[in-house]
DNA sequence: CAGTGAGCGAGCTTCCGCTTGACTT
């Protein structure tokens, strides 16, 4: 049967007859069937280039490129992916005998799978190129194993290459080798176990809160780390405090100076009374600098991108949300019309590594020295990578350093573009020197007080000179101090400024990603989709670039972590890990690691299943919305399209309708959202009485109406560093900025002037 | 960057991790 597998995993691994799955005749198995029908009439097709070498790899864009170095002996094609895998509509997993897993050929990608078998036919042996990790090792088994069965006797290997270049490449085929059995069998273990997980916990949350819902290893950890910072968010009491700031005048422009001391003190103002009190003592006396000294700070630049920095990166730079970033850069990937000529601009986008290849250091270094020799090191940097890292692909960065964002900006749309100067930026810095800041403070005495200023001026420049979009303004601006000990400085005006301590902030896309990723929990190819699924599932919605549990989300929250502690608990995924690490060391077996997690597992789900009473009515929220049909309150549903509006009177009055977010301007009726024509297109916000009402916009309705004009106020997204709110008004003028920003941007702006 | 319109409440759902497409119910 598996002949072939058998001699390249050169094993004793147990071949199960793998046919217990024929009861009925299900949708998943019907491809499959059709597929082999297909293939069993071609089995008397000749070989037509018996020299040919047939390399499967899983990325077609990767597929392309590597034809290229390796010509013409070798036909290389794409298996996107997994081809092969658990049954989506049942469990799939026999728990009674040793876990075995019950694969199939995944529906619509029999095709696929048909085509290269067609292939493999035609070639004298095959490569499995999938990825150098655990789910690649997992995809060459698979596939492997089919081939080798629809085509006996064909000699089939396993080669990796962890970067696609030239040399790389050919040296991987020049030595294959065998399939490492046991890093499938962790690939085997960590989809039963997620299996197992995902298939139980989801069909307790159908019956006891509402169907439809999930619940996982991933989302379900990344859920309870929202809601449990949004407990911290709501128990945070804002504290006063006050602090007394100096404007003074330095040359033409003014400096501005915090008290630190205050009669040799530490400065802690608890109230506008005792600010006042300080204030007062100290107007009217003269200023003099007491003290000014120097320091020296090294900055580094940071390693090339990995999936996870990308996409908080981008976030925090651009405001993009982590699937924009994927999206985009899967555009820059596979292609993009350069002139004449298509051609990738970075090298792949779902990677853990800050590994670059030698080729690649070596063309950064010749660009570098060519346009800033100055700031050449004299060895080129490596990074190393994180701990969890799986290395089977580069970091990401441009394929050829050659085309700077300026050179390519005309080819690429606005966000390509940015998405793109980041990437660059970040690798072409990451080759270059550090910088060397000289941070002057001065100590500024009034009467009883000692005002600070500080300003920070590059001695070395170093790799900001390539840093334009992936710094702020802020960490790249140099300023320098010039004060000396026993100036006199005229008094401007000393202030008291009121604050509030901060509480901490929400989850965003950038931080989000941030955590899972230190955790551990979850891979590059998944961050983006986890935080889609608690979105799509109305577990969490988004404020501006927040995320915020919705009530349903918490209520998911709260069930799971009382009666599944330990799956909710952030190191269940840590120690899956070393279990399957074990695994591939050849130090444990999977089948009864996954039993002693299992049956308990199982046990409780069964008795919570029991017990737990149901908890469904509590998600209805009643509105103070009245019906207009009869006059009863409406409450607050989650349908199938989203939250609406219900008559408490269902089921004698079925009146429904959309939640009204603001009132129409033009004619009063109610602003709700639409979801547009089937294709998802982005939301927008319109008025019911349409079509007799044309009034739309696509900017988010808050609930504050305009101070001036009286027109409701919309959340406006297109700024790079904020969302703020706008008057919807085309009339009218009135902006809201972020109100706690400013304070500290004038500031900066203040110290800036002082500067020169 | 440009882009525009109903229904929904008792039923067939769900996991994580690989990878791109897209005839329509």
């Amino acid at each position: 049967m598996a002949g072939a597998v058998e001699a390249l995993i050169g094993t004793k691994e147990k071949t199960k007859k793998s046919s217990k799955a024929k009861a009925g005749v299900k949708k998943e198995e019907s491809a499959q069937k059709k597929a082999s029908a297909k293939t069993r009439t071609k089995t008397a097709e000749k070989a037509t280039n018996p020299s040919q070498i047939l390399v499967i790899v899983e990325s077609p864009a990767k597929a392309k490129t590597i034809e290229k170095y390796l010509g013409s002996k070798y036909k290389v094609m794409a298996s996107m992916g997994h081809l092969i895998d658990l049954p989506k509509s049942r469990l799939g997993v026999d728990v009674e005998h040793g876990f075995e897993p019950e694969y199939l050929t995944i529906r619509g990608r029999a095709e696929v799978l048909n085509s290269l078998v067609k292939e493999a036919k035609k070639s004298k042996a095959v490569y499995l190129a999938s990825d150098p990790d655990r789910e690649g090792e997992a995809i060459a088994y698979q596939i492997g194993k089919y081939i080798s069965e629809k085509v006996p006797g064909l000699p089939i290997s396993r080669i990796s290459f962890n970067e696609i270049t030239h040399e790389a490449v050919r040296e991987a085929v020049a030595s294959p080798h065998e399939l490492d059995i046991a890093k499938v069998d962790a690939q085997k273990a960590r989809r039963v176990l997620d299996r197992l997980v995902g298939y139980n916990l989801s069909p307790l949350l159908w019956k006891k809160v509402k169907n439809g819902l999930s619940a996982g290893r991933v989302q379900s950890v990344a859920l309870k780390l929202i809601c449990d910072r949004e407990k911290e968010v709501e128990s945070f009491i804002p504290e006063e405090y006050w602090t007394i700031e100096s404007l003074l005048k330095f040359h033409h422009s003014n400096l501005k100076a915090e008290l630190t001391l205050y009669k040799g003190d530490k400065v802690q103002i608890p109230d506008g009374k005792a600010a006042a009190a300080v204030v007062d003592s100290l107007v009217g006396k003269p200023a003099v600098v007491s003290d000014v000294r120097a320091s020296e700070k090294v900055i580094r630049p940071k390693p090339p991108f990995t999936t996870s920095k990308l996409q908080q990166t981008a976030a925090n730079r651009l405001g993009f949300t982590s699937k924009k970033t994927m999206q985009i850069a899967q555009r820059l990937y596979e292609g993009v019309n350069i002139g004449t000529r298509r051609m990738g601009l970075i090298t792949y986008m779902r990677t853990d590594s800050v590994r670059i290849s030698e080729g690649a250091l070596a063309e950064a270094r010749s660009w570098i020295g060519q346009f800033y020799p100055g700031q050449l090191p004299a060895e080129a940097q490596r990074y190393a990578s994180g701990k969890n890292a799986q290395d089977a692909h580069e970091a990401i960065r441009p394929t050829s350093v050659s085309l700077t964002p300026d050179e390519v900006s005309r080819y690429l749309a606005r966000d390509e573009q940015r998405l793109y100067a980041l990437i660059w930026e970040r690798f072409v810095a990451s080759q270059m020197i550090p910088a060397v800041a000289r941070v002057t403070t001065a100590d500024i005495t009034i009467g009883d007080g000692v005002f600070r200023t500080s300003a920070t001026a590059f001695i070395e420049e170093g790799f900001y000179k390539v840093i334009r979009l992936a710094a702020t303004k802020e960490e790249r601006a140099s300023h320098v101090l010039a004060l000396e000990v026993g100036q006199n400085l005229p008094v401007e005006k000393i202030n008291a400024v009121q604050h509030f301590t901060q509480g901490p902030s929400r989850y965003t896309d950038a931080s989000i990603i941030k955590a899972l990723e230190e955790l551990g929990i979850g891979r590059p190819s998944t961050y983006a989709p986890t935080i889609s699924t608690l979105l799509e599932r109305y577990y969490v919605s988004r404020d501006s670039r927040q995320i915020v549990p919705t009530t349903l989300g918490r209520m998911i929250t709260e069930i799971l972590t009382e009666y599944f502690p330990d799956v909710l608990d952030t190191s269940f995924t840590a120690r899956m890990e070393t279990m399957l690490d074990e695994v591939e060391e050849g130090k444990t077996d999977w089948v009864e690691r996954i039993g002693k997690f299992y049956f308990p597992f199982k046990k409780r789900v069964d008795e919570v299943m029991e017990t737990l009473s149901s908890r469904k009515g509590e998600l209805d929220e009643v509105t103070d919305v009245v019906c207009d049909k009869c006059g009863r309150p409406m409450v607050k549903k989650l349908g199938k399209f989203g939250f609406f509006l219900a008559c408490t009177g269902f089921p004698e009055c079925k009146n429904t309708k959309s939640i009204p977010l603001a009132k129409c301007p033009k004619c009063g009726g109610d602003i709700v959202a639409r979801k547009g024509v089937r294709g998802k297109k982005r939301e927008f916000y319109g008025c019911t009485n349409y079509p007799a009402c044309d009034f739309m916009t696509y900017d988010k309705p808050t609930d504050t109406l305009c101070p001036k004009c009286g027109w409701f106020l919309v959340e406006k997204n297109d700024k790079v560093s904020g969302v703020h709110k706008a008057c919807i008004n085309p009339n009218c003028d009135y902006l809201h900025s972020k109100d706690n920003e400013t304070d500290k941007d004038v500031g900066k702006e203040t110290a800036k002037e002082a500067e020169n």
